[in-house]
RNA sequence: GGACUGCUAGCUCAGUUGGUUUAGAGCACUACUUUGACAGAGUAGGGGUCACUGGUUCGAGUCCAGUGCAGUCCACCA
């Protein structure tokens, strides 16, 4: 069949992936082997793939793949989050859109929307994996909202209820305005803000004198219910006792003293509102002072307000000002930034707002999750993430579980016309336990589980670990081992995980965590929507094609850094790609010319002596690297191994004089070699390899790379690596000479080498003379002037026959050779001939440097002689 | 405010317990090559006082301290 002149990744992604879904091979069940099981982080179902994505689940492909071909049972789940918060909101924008406010829906009709909505797009991003070569088992493709998965949500939060681990109660939550909806402090982005310091007088009662307190938030003050002033602070010791007129709405508040206020911040005066400031409600519980909450819970003021009502908070906070500097109240404003909270989904600003909610109370699960990781039993890559966690755990606060939202996980508590709470997983289990509850009038908690309250089971839920303990596939795939994941969700997410894993399996949900770094665009910013800077994905696989694509993002991403992509990197993926396939179309052609069935004895075949043993010490490299996850320098080996020693040296050594045939025994190796190198390769380019693979050689049907077996890494014959380095070494420095003095390729030497073991260069003689385009190789001593010198080591080469060797070249060339080593030897020497470096060096170390100064010294005589010569 | 990480060629990064040459690679760049796998190529070349300042040591890119710059995380100062 007649190759393409490049490789066609369209077709080939196509076939190969269906194909390969055709044979099942994704799909795992427990058998004998070992199993090595990844559980997908799963992508909100409101999300497209994007560049973080893509080299996530590269990295995961990569692992699942490597593992397959290396014996194990190999498991890759995926799935989608039901993103609660995400997700209501993208409805919501729906129906908006639609003309239709969710306020005017039920639950049931929302839900309804909700779930046509999860239907049509929830999937999106699960077949957008597909284009990228993800080998997940796609069976077992689980959603959190599944129903089993659903019912095991409400079975843990009725067992930690149970426990005392899950309680209820009123707090000072985060609340977002936009979504309606409180949230964890996770969920809480603090942003460095510029504010406007507002300094009012709040007139002191029964006086004409004034005290100043500053504020950002001055549409608060009408929930003012006290001035509170360092107790030493001299400035106010008069005025302890005394009541103070709030602003606009001439409340009458007491003057408190508290060692809680800083003397020397603002004015040393605080307004306290303990309604909307989680300090200030601290103080106002010590104080025994009134809570006064004067917003809406979609972030306008109310009637408690008094003033402003129905106004939208910033507005109102303008208006304030305004009516404040009228009226003489504002004495000044000043600049000034701090770090103020915004929703992580809606990116409004938080509200502190007190209110009733479910809270998981940390401590009780936090001591065995973070025993495993500092034991190492759950190992993190990078390890310094080992300090993020452990620092986190310790200083773990209460979860806030409740979200006032309807899509997600109904919060399972029942309340009674009394009050009374029952909680069970499902209604018809509440009645079966609680049988008195039968003919009571019970109401359902309105609140829904935050997301993350349904992921932390991810690792087990996904096959069936609580909702069916000890099922044979939990038992055979848990722990998994490897979590790839972003440093971002490490609270959100892995440290829950370990938390739900130890509470719920009594083990580590995974063994090792591999954190990606951030994805950057060429200015080093962060890739985000609202910046534009994230390339489409998709765009980019129909470009370049997957596997370039897979190669851009691996090439440029370090182990435990960030990574700065650009696409400039899938270029060098679909350069790689081409050079790949135009190594194929050689052998190919060499075939097609007819192979020779000339015996040749193994001696004769330096090249794939040399080769064989360099693709053990690259494997050896390779298998080290993988096993420190340091998958960017694994690609880098091999794209260095395919592209240098395979096509440009050892090809090059192979290949049969123009018109020739290549030998039959050399032919069947290189393809061997190709097989074995495409094999390494599979797991970075699925696509390419597995389509080179099948173009080596007819297949037999199940004969696919993918399921290719690895065999034993071998250790390779180092004297053969290093004649193969001195054969490089030779070829190089002969070309040079040859350009520098200007001969043309086509213009074939005679060699002349001078050595003192001439059997070094026996083995290869035939390799050298094709590379250098030499008719003859001779070995002696020079009998005549005129010849071009080469030095390599010690050994002399010298190129003769018709030529013009341009004396002062060679001797420029040598005299900077001279120049370094001479320079060299004085450093040497200066070392060996300093007394406390004999003294204090390690003998090895002082061996090291006697050897390096005979060996400049033979190599200095060698250039010197040279020179001479001339 | 606290903590962590990084700073090595134009760019992205290696450099493993201090001594294997007077610091490497890949991209990019420059020159030359060009009908026999590949110009999406080949051959060669230029390019770095290893952020800065001190210190420890016979010896520092590597260890220590300080400074600067960048980034990340955490923290309730109006």
């Amino acid at each position: 069949m007649e190759l393409n002149k490049t490789f066609q990744h369209k077709e080939a992604e196509e076939n190969w992936y269906a194909h390969w879904m055709q044979h099942s091979y994704f799909s795992s069940k427990p058998d004998q082997r070992d199993p090595y099981t990844i559980v997908m982080p799963p992508p909100n179902v409101t999300g497209v793939l994007h560049m973080g994505h893509c080299l996530n689940n590269t990295i995961q492909d990569i692992l699942i793949r490597r593992a397959r071909i290396n014996g194990k049972n190999a498991c890759w789940v995926p799935g989608t989050d039901h993103a609660s918060i995400a997700t209501e909101a993208k409805v919501v924008q729906m129906l908006r859109e639609k003309g239709i406010q969710k306020g005017s829906l039920s639950r049931e009709e929302f839900l309804k929307y909700a779930w046509e909505w999860k239907e049509k797009y929830g999937g999106i991003i699960l077949q957008q994996l597909k284009k990228l070569g993800c080998s997940l088992d796609w069976d077992r493709t689980t959603f959190t909202m599944d129903p089993d998965y659903y019912r095991s949500v409400t079975g843990v939060f009725t067992d930690l209820y149970q426990k005392g681990y899950i309680y209820r109660g009123k707090r000072m939550i985060n609340w977002d305005v936009n979504a309606k909806t409180a949230l964890s402090d996770e969920e809480v982005i603090r942003k460095e803000t510029k504010q406007q310091l507002c300094f009012l007088r709040y007139q002191i009662e029964g006086s004409e004198e004034y005290i100043q307190v500053a504020t950002v938030r001055p549409e608060t003050i009408m929930g003012d219910t006290a001035v509170c002033v360092h107790p030493k602070d001299e400035r106010y010791l008069h005025l302890h006792g005394k009541n103070v007129i709030v602003p606009l709405i001439n409340r009458v508040v007491p003057i408190i003293t508290d060692e809680y206020v800083l003397m020397d911040f603002g004015t040393g005066a605080l307004k306290v509102t303990p309604a909307h400031d989680t300090n200030d409600y601290q103080l106002g519980l010590k104080h025994n002072l009134e809570v006064i909450d004067v917003l809406n819970e979609d972030g306008t003021l109310n009637e408690l307000a008094q003033i402003y009502i129905g106004e939208e908070r910033f507005k109102a906070r303008k208006k304030i000002i305004q009516e404040l500097q009228e009226k003489g109240l504002l004495l000044k404003t000043e600049e000034y930034t701090s770090e103020v909270g915004y929703s992580e989904r809606t990116d409004t600003v938080v509200e502190p707002r007190l209110s009733l909610q479910w809270w998981v109370d940390m401590k009780k699960l936090v001591n065995p999750a973070l025993e495993v990781v500092l034991k190492e039993d759950i190992r993190f890559y990078p390890g310094k993430f080992k300090n993020l966690y452990r620092h986190w755990m310790e200083n773990i606060k209460d979860w806030c579980i409740s979200r006032q939202l309807w899509w997600g996980q109904r919060i399972p508590a029942w309340y009674d016309e009394k009050g009374n709470i029952y909680v069970a997983p499902t209604l018809e289990d509440l009645h079966q336990q609680y049988p008195e509850t039968v003919n009571l009038q019970l109401k359902q908690d309105e609140d829904c589980l935050d997301t993350w309250f349904s992921s932390w089971l991810w690792p087990f839920e996904v096959f069936k670990g609580y909702s069916q303990p000890g099922n044979q596939e939990i038992v055979y795939y848990y722990p998994t081992n490897t979590l790839v994941t972003a440093p971002e969700i490490i609270f959100f997410w892995v440290a829950r995980m370990v938390m739900a894993g130890m509470e719920y399996k009594k083990e580590i949900p995974f063994r090792e965590v591999y954190f990606t770094g951030i994805v950057r665009d060429k200015q080093g910013r962060k890739m985000s929507k609202s910046l534009g800077n994230s390339p489409d994905l998709l765009e980019l696989i129909d470009k370049y094609g997957a596997d370039s694509c897979r190669f851009g993002i691996m090439i440029s991403s370090p182990a435990g850094n960030d990574l700065l992509w650009d696409e400039s990197s899938n270029e060098q993926g679909r350069n790689f790609s081409n050079k790949i396939w135009n190594a194929l179309k050689l052998l190919r052609m060499w075939e097609s010319n007819g192979l020779s069935e000339e015996n040749e004895s193994e001696n004769d075949d330096f090249a794939s002596l040399w080769f064989q043993n360099r693709l053990s010490e690259a494997r050896t490299q390779i298998d080290q690297l993988f096993k420190e996850y340091r998958l960017s320098e694994a690609l880098k080996t091999i794209y260095s191994l395919i592209w240098d020693d395979y096509c440009s040296w050892y090809l090059e050594w192979i290949k049969p004089p123009f018109g020739e045939k290549i030998k039959s025994e050399r032919y069947e190796k290189a393809v061997a070699f190709a097989e074995e190198l495409m094999h390494l390769l599979h797991p970075f380019m699925p696509f390419i390899t597995e389509e080179v693979y099948h173009h080596l050689r007819q297949r037999k049907e199940g004969d696919d790379l993918i399921i290719r077996q690895s065999k034993k890494t071998e250790n390779p014959d180092n004297l053969i690596l290093q004649r193969g380095n001195l054969l490089k070494e030779v070829i190089t420095a002969i070309r040079d000479a040859r350009t520098q003095n200007q001969l043309k390729p086509k213009d074939a030497i005679v060699l002349l080498i001078e050595s003192s073991d001439h059997s070094l260069y026996q083995p290869f003689e035939s390799i050298l003379k094709k590379q250098i385009n030499s008719s003859d190789i001779h070995y002696g001593a020079p009998e005549a002037k005129g010849s071009i010198t080469v030095v390599v080591g010690t050994d002399k080469f010298y190129l003769q026959g018709n030529i013009n060797a341009d004396i002062n070249i060679q001797k420029d060339t040598l005299l900077k050779d001279i120049a370094y080593y001479e320079g060299f030897l004085l450093s040497v020497e200066k070392k060996l001939s300093n007394e406390r470096f004999i003294q204090n060096a390690k003998p090895e170390v002082i061996d090291l440097e006697k050897k390096k100064k005979s060996d400049a010294e033979a190599k200095l005589n060698s250039l010197r002689e040279t020179l001479n010569a001339l």
